[in-house]
DNA sequence: TCGGCGGTGTGACTTTGGTTCCAGCGTCAG
DNA sequence: CTGACGCTGGAACCAAAGTCACACCGCCGA
């Protein structure tokens, strides 16, 4: 339909990309619904432009200080951004989920920001990417693509906030309740082994051991080599959102 | 020039909000020039319905779980925004200093999201209050403002990022280190108590002191009743930023 | 069958930071 | 002068969590 422009793609992504069958990247309007509404031009443009990549898991695709710009739209799997402090022990900040996503800076011709973090996909994951330029055009003429940017940033920046104040202020405990029950999304098990467990919390194995095994005593989880079932689920929200 | 309309001010802002002498609430176009680039009707918005409000240091704004939406332009001083655990320790996120913004909800209609934290003022304060339904509307057809907010969220999201970071994975000394660094501006002395920086730390003031004269006694600063003495700079950022 | 190896359990120890309690010191109002 | 109050110094103690060392179990391939 329309030939493909070929264009830098960051980094690392382009290097292990594999196109995936579709027509072409423009990614699912199933899922980023804001996007059917949009000019035809607009269409086009990101037709021309969107190139999607499809990647297995853990395939690391942001290094902090990267200067990259445009957006990451998640359509499979997940992106976990995450930080890696000085003893290499590392933490993880948010992951993009599929309908989610990455938005990087827009004013991609100076101040191209350098990214804080990591990014590496969380399972077999396909995104589709739209070049800063692109993204930008986009930005300034759709209503539709302002709004989506409004909210993907500010909810971020909300999940942040409430980030900084668990780490800073709640034990491992409570940490570990409040994040097995965001990845276990209702179900009562969560596949993870302990030590992507520690990655995840900026802990060590060890002690993801020790208070697994505490809560495991309480009733509230039990484990079993590389799954984590939630046990008491009441008792497990009360003890991650204190705020109850 | 244009007759005020009188609108619900959010909350505790109002109480003790004085209106200052300026002729309308609209605020210094030297700290925020892209307002000067608007169309005539965005500007005859704005003076319509932008409330400057005026008040003393440590005015209590919002609260966590408050309603807002529209955005608080520091036209002086300077906001605070914090968390405080469930023991009753706040530490600052970060703060919105003049020329900045903190914008809450756009889609003020419904989802009018609770905002995670409280606001309070710095100093002797000065803030430009645009309604949530007026920056909608500019937000709307006017780039400019399109890309100030964009900047804005991008920005404190990079912030919140570090921070995580440094609360996550670094020892009191180093975050104090850094917080004298950010809060010094390039001055060499900090005017600040003990207590105050436990509280932006969510640490408690016997901690911020033993850990104070650690540093002192290693040459890095000296402090006196309600200032630190930054002494070598040099070692203090070596302190603070591990990533070099 | 025999090693690896990944995942885990556990004890002992250290460090950091939080808590409690109290003492000193300067300023300022009465 | 004096007492209250705000700010700081400092000891003693405690709890959470990071570190180190090692042992165990199950699985899988050589």
């Amino acid at each position: 339909m329309v030939a493909a422009i070929h264009l830098k793609l960051s980094l690392a992504a382009q290097k292990r990309a594999s196109y995936a069958g579709d027509v072409m990247g423009v990614p699912d309007l199933s899922l980023f619904p804001f996007l059917a509404g949009l000019q035809p031009a607009s269409q086009l443009l990101l037709a021309e432009r969107t190139r999607r990549i499809s990647c297995p898991t853990s395939t690391h695709l942001v290094s902090r200080g990267d200067k990259v710009a445009g957006a990451y739209l998640v359509v499979r799997g997940a992106l976990r951004v995450y930080y890696v402090s000085a003893e290499g022990r590392e933490g993880t900040l948010y992951w993009v989920e599929p309908g989610q996503s990455c938005i990087l800076a827009l004013n991609c011709t100076f101040s191209r920001l350098a990214y804080p973090a990591w990014v590496e996909s969380d399972g077999k994951t396909e995104i589709s990417i739209i070049p800063g330029e692109v993204y930008r055009e986009l930005f300034a003429r759709e209503a539709a693509v302002q709004r989506f940017t409004f909210e993907a940033l500010s909810g971020r920046l909300f999940e942040l906030m409430a980030l900084v104040e668990e780490t800073a202020s709640q034990g491992l405990e409570a940490r570990i309740a409040s994040f097995l029950l965001r990845r276990a999304k209702g179900g009562a098990t969560v596949a993870i082994t302990q030590e992507q467990l520690a990655r995840h919390l900026a802990t060590s194995r060890e002690v993801v051991s020790r208070t697994l095994r505490r809560l495991a005593a309480l009733g509230l989880v039990s484990a079993e080599p590389g799954l984590v079932h939630l046990v008491d689920h009441v008792r497990l929200v009360r003890l991650a959102d204190w705020t109850a």
